[in-house]
DNA sequence: CCTACCGATCGGTAGG
DNA sequence: CCTACCGATCGGTAGG
């Protein structure tokens, strides 16, 4: 008698399946999946159903690699965030001068935040789509991931009329919104980190 | 035999309920709700059911106000730009000085986007909670409404070294998400806008 | 404006 | 990783 290939009933197989078969670099291929998803959809938009079309499996398969929606973006913004910490640090560890480190930063947080195809995205925002018990974790880690942009800015020769706390917040809040309006092929993320760093520039 | 009140047998009655018997104020009042619960809790976020529970009745009654939750949030998304505008539009009529134009309107905006008990609220962003269908229409929209920017920007004696595409993008998106960290009881909304004014002043 | 319901979809699970 | 399902919730409707 005749066996049939697992899964082979499906009407397509458009998502991509394990190939190799190591089940860690499976999992790293699903939460890239889910990151763009939830970037792309957000929280509320992106069902496990979703996910598990685009990997090839049906939604309750997933949770053989991951524990719960929640766990999963909760992890993946987690990660998000130490990875641009490090490359912000990387990017102004060489500069010394206030402004130049700044710009740098610049930078480098759009370079991560316009990445379509990154396990880093912008799902820095948006926090009002989340279940409210893991919110309040949400807004702590990234709270400290601000702190790297509070201690730049104190550092800034801005004129005294310029409230540092209101000029942070404008900053960052210039920075994690350009997601919403940059569309690839015009001006590249570095040129936008230049502008927006030009912008603020005042002394 | 007696007869029982109407409603009365709801666990709570914390919504508010038509006191007047007017249809139309009624109305209103389910908008303004509606309003501000899409604000706060994003499209997907609010159901139904929510906001009849907030006006005092079960979330099938709405539809005797309204036509579909996609009619109601595009009803209140363009209202919203009416009023927007036609602020804006009183906020810089006096004025000639395009420097002065561009932070009138920046503390117009504000205020509208900042005030929590309006009609007129922030449901500029987050279109990708919003189902396709009606997506492209609220962009549209938008767009023209940003047009009122586009030509304050073209006024500005701007260094030439200014993209003026750009910088009207990232002033407006500093602008729109004003919303996500802006606490009341500390800064205006009117220092805010000056603030941001002053920022963006460069010649 | 309520009662009572529809079909669809959600996150998640037991068992294989 | 699938089958087959759970309870919950969604937008919306017919009829009163």
């Amino acid at each position: 008698m005749e066996r049939l290939v697992r899964g082979a009933h499906l009407k397509d197989r458009k998502g991509m399946r394990n190939a190799g078969g190591n089940p860690r670099e499976r999992r790293r291929q699903i939460l890239e999946i889910a990151a763009q998803m939830f970037a792309r959809k957000g929280y509320r938009g992106t069902s496990m159903r979703d996910i598990g079309e685009k990997a090839g499996v049906l939604g309750g398969s997933l949770y053989h690699h991951i524990k719960s929606k929640d766990a999963l973006f909760v992890e993946l913004h987690n990660g998000a965030l130490d990875v641009a910490a490090d490359r912000i640090a990387q990017a102004i560890a060489g500069k010394r001068e206030p402004w130049d480190r700044l710009e740098a930063a610049c930078e480098a947080l759009l370079e991560i935040q316009l990445d379509p195809d990154s396990l880093t995205l912008p799902m820095m925002n948006d926090f009002r789509e989340v279940p409210e018990p893991i919110r309040q974790e949400l807004i702590d880690r990234r709270d400290r991931f601000e702190d790297m942009f509070r201690a730049m800015v104190d550092e800034l020769p801005l004129p005294a009329s310029f409230d540092r706390s209101l000029y942070r917040n404008l900053l960052l809040s210039l920075l994690n919104a350009a997601g919403d309006w940059y569309r690839p092929g015009r001006r590249t993320p570095r040129e936008i980190g230049r502008q927006i760093a030009a912008i603020f520039r005042h002394e």
